[in-house]
RNA sequence: GCGCCUGUAGCUCAACUGGAUAGAGCAACGGCCUUCUAAGCCGUAGGUCAGGGGUUCGAGUCCCUUCAGGCGCACCA
């Protein structure tokens, strides 16, 4: 709709332009949506920016715009407002176009192409694999995954990936917990269950699974096994544990320990995400990253172009020389190397990939991370300005007032499945993206629980319902539906409608702005204003009347508007159902 | 102490990147069902945009500063 103003404002300034009357035009033209209706339909600020630089008063090159806007069937009337706004008023035929441009584009009204195919990178949730999801991965799962189909919807050529952290401490630990179990269950553990490890069932449940494949096989490595309860640390307590059973059960044991542990979290990972609808296209092993020695060149790539030094042992890389607040080991004294490194190494590679653009979703307690990243990309040659972190704030839970612990070790977290189970997916996806992803959250489960009655998922799912329940009727009573480009749409002429058609062509507006600024949440809250709308609508203004004209065009009025909130629940992975 | 984020209606959040009289949803109060789904609609009330200075035609938005909260400042991940 902005089009019909915006071409004619455009040959008008190209005109003033010509005549020396103003130096230049502004790049991209903005046309604003005036809160007040006596404002007009659309209105344009030009004449005050422009103002200064033409040297004349705003309300004057107002009216020199005006003059020389071509003629339009479109623009109904014109005025110069305030200290020199131009507001337009629009022939109800400008609203209409809509219509038939959602008919013309069905499931694809609203997208674009300004991505031009550009291959692009989104990494989102790469939860370490210890446990289950919670609810605080479930939000960056619904924000990455919106995110993607909204990039999509714009063009873009969209690589989701999951990066599987099954190297390291933590991995070793989860193997030592089932360990751990794995004795327990046997009446073997000489301590009590250490509290530094994962204590979650899930644990105990890897570890019965465990013994039904291998039996007694690995019970031998409890022999000579340290005193964890006995030792001050009780990190080193767990680090000796670990190198106690590497060295007992050998490397292929304790892989088969390792794994089994692995394998049955990332499955459940994986089930789980698949059914809250977030699909990947690829899941990225740390340990191949290790195996394939991209780290070992990622280090010696640093090291040659000369950011790296040696001391006390370890290798340091000279982050400060890009911005860093301080320097930052990558290769341990212990020869073993720094989580970081491994990311150089796995940024590095999403580069060499030939992605233009890379997306990093992380927990927002990981910002003080993002410029040391940035340092080793400069480091390396990359343009860091292609990557993007995109920072989630971790909901804070509360159950009622009382604050729930998030401690995935003590076992003590509300998961994403159940979450999902009590609340519903549509639900949960929905209220997950509802708000900004930097803004703090306190998410109250019990409340969060309540709204599988008062969701205002609900509220626009059964604004589409009541669209399709309408068409069920109109059969019913025999009316004749309007097939596709049927209807008179000069026959909706009312304000209600009118305004109703306005909120249809922002959808278009908001899929673009909502993928620019990386927002998810500007569709949801468009959804709610057209739910609204349509709501409005439908109850001032009956549908299903006697004549036919009329009658056909509010039904393709009100099938649009159906397609339209069907297309943006696609968006945030919520359905959208024709009954309710 | 240093850095990043946040502060808008009783609560949870918006505000098209500097535009006109700051908007929704819950919660509160008052209305609307013999007519297409009342999971809805209409109306009322609710504000020193944390405080203070500055920039300009114009500031919730930009700059400085104070206050309050969150997070981060490892040879952890």
């Amino acid at each position: 709709m902005k089009a019909f103003v915006l071409q004619p404002l455009q040959a008008a300034l190209e005109n003033l332009r010509r005549e020396g009357i103003i130096p230049e035009i502004p790049e991209n033209l903005e046309l604003d949506r005036p809160k007040q209706q006596e404002h007009g339909d659309l209105a344009s600020n030009i004449a005050l920016l422009l103002a200064k630089k033409a040297g004349r008063k705003p309300r004057d090159l107002a009216a020199a715009i005006i003059a020389a806007l071509p003629a339009s069937d479109w623009i109904v009337r014109t005025e110069i407002a305030g200290p020199g706004f131009i507001n337009f008023f629009l022939a109800p035929a400008a609203f209409h176009g809509v219509i038939a441009k959602i008919q013309a584009e069905k499931n694809q009204f609203g997208a674009n192409q300004q991505g031009g195919q550009q291959k692009l990178q989104l990494e989102f949730v790469s939860a370490n694999p210890t446990g289950p999801l919670h609810v605080g991965h479930g939000r960056g799962a619904a924000y990455g995954a919106s995110l993607a189909n909204i990039l999509r919807f714009n063009g873009y050529d969209v690589f989701c990936e999951y990066y599987v952290n099954d190297a390291g401490r933590q991995m070793d630990i989860l193997a030592a917990s089932v360990f751990m179990r794995y004795l327990e269950a046997a009446g073997l553990l000489p301590w009590a269950f250490p509290d530094n490890s994962y204590r979650g069932d899930y644990v105990r449940e890897i570890a019965a699974e465990l013994r039904t494949q291998v039996g007694e096989a690995l019970q031998h490595a409890r022999s000579e096994m340290p005193d964890l309860p006995a030792m001050e640390d009780p990190d080193a307590a767990i680090d000796a544990l670990i190198a106690h059973l590497k060295e007992r059960l050998g490397k292929d044991d304790y892989q088969i320990l390792h794994s089994a542990g692995l394998d049955s979290i990332l499955s459940d990972i994986r089930a789980d995400l698949e059914q809250f609808g977030v699909h990947y296209q690829n899941w990225y092993s740390e340990r191949q990253l290790v195996d394939s020695g991209a780290v070992d060149r990622a280090v010696a790539a640093l090291e040659s172009a000369g950011h790296c030094y040696l001391q006390e042992g370890a290798l340091w890389f000279k982050s400060t020389a890009f911005g860093d607040d301080k320097d930052r080991v990558i290769r341990r004294e212990n020869g073993a190397y720094t989580y970081f490194a491994s990311d150089i190494a796995y940024h590095a590679e999403k580069f060499a990939r030939g992605f233009t653009r890379v997306i990093d979703m992380w927990g927002a307690d990981h910002h003080g991370y993002v410029p040391r990243v940035r340092a080793a990309l400069q480091a390396l040659g990359l343009n860091d300005d292609q990557l993007e972190v995109v920072l989630v704030q971790f909901a804070i839970l509360y159950r009622g007032t009382e604050k729930v612990s998030m401690s995935t070790r003590a076992g003590e977290f509300v998961t994403l499945r159940e979450l999902r189970e009590e609340v519903g997916n549509d639900a949960a996806r929905f209220f997950y993206v509802l708000r900004r992803a930097d803004q703090h959250l306190d998410f109250d489960l019990d409340l969060a629980k309540k709204h599988s009655e008062e969701n205002p998922v609900f509220y626009i799912q059964y604004a589409h319902a009541r669209v399709y329940s309408m068409l069920r009727q109109a059969a019913e009573k025999g009316l004749s539906l309007p097939a596709d480009h049927e209807a008179d749409l000069e026959c909706l002429q009312d304000p209600r409608e009118l305004a109703l058609t306005d909120v249809l062509w922002r959808f278009p507006e908001v899929v673009q702005s909502a993928a620019r600024d990386r927002e998810p949440h500007q569709i949801a809250f468009y959804l709610r204003d057209l739910a609204a709308s349509f709501h409005t609508y439908y109850n001032s203004t009956r549908i299903l009347v006697e004549e036919t004209p009329l009658r056909h065009a509010r039904l393709i009025l009100c099938k649009g508007v159906a397609q339209t909130i069907a297309n943006g629940l696609r968006l945030l992975g919520v359905a959208a159902p024709e009954q309710m």
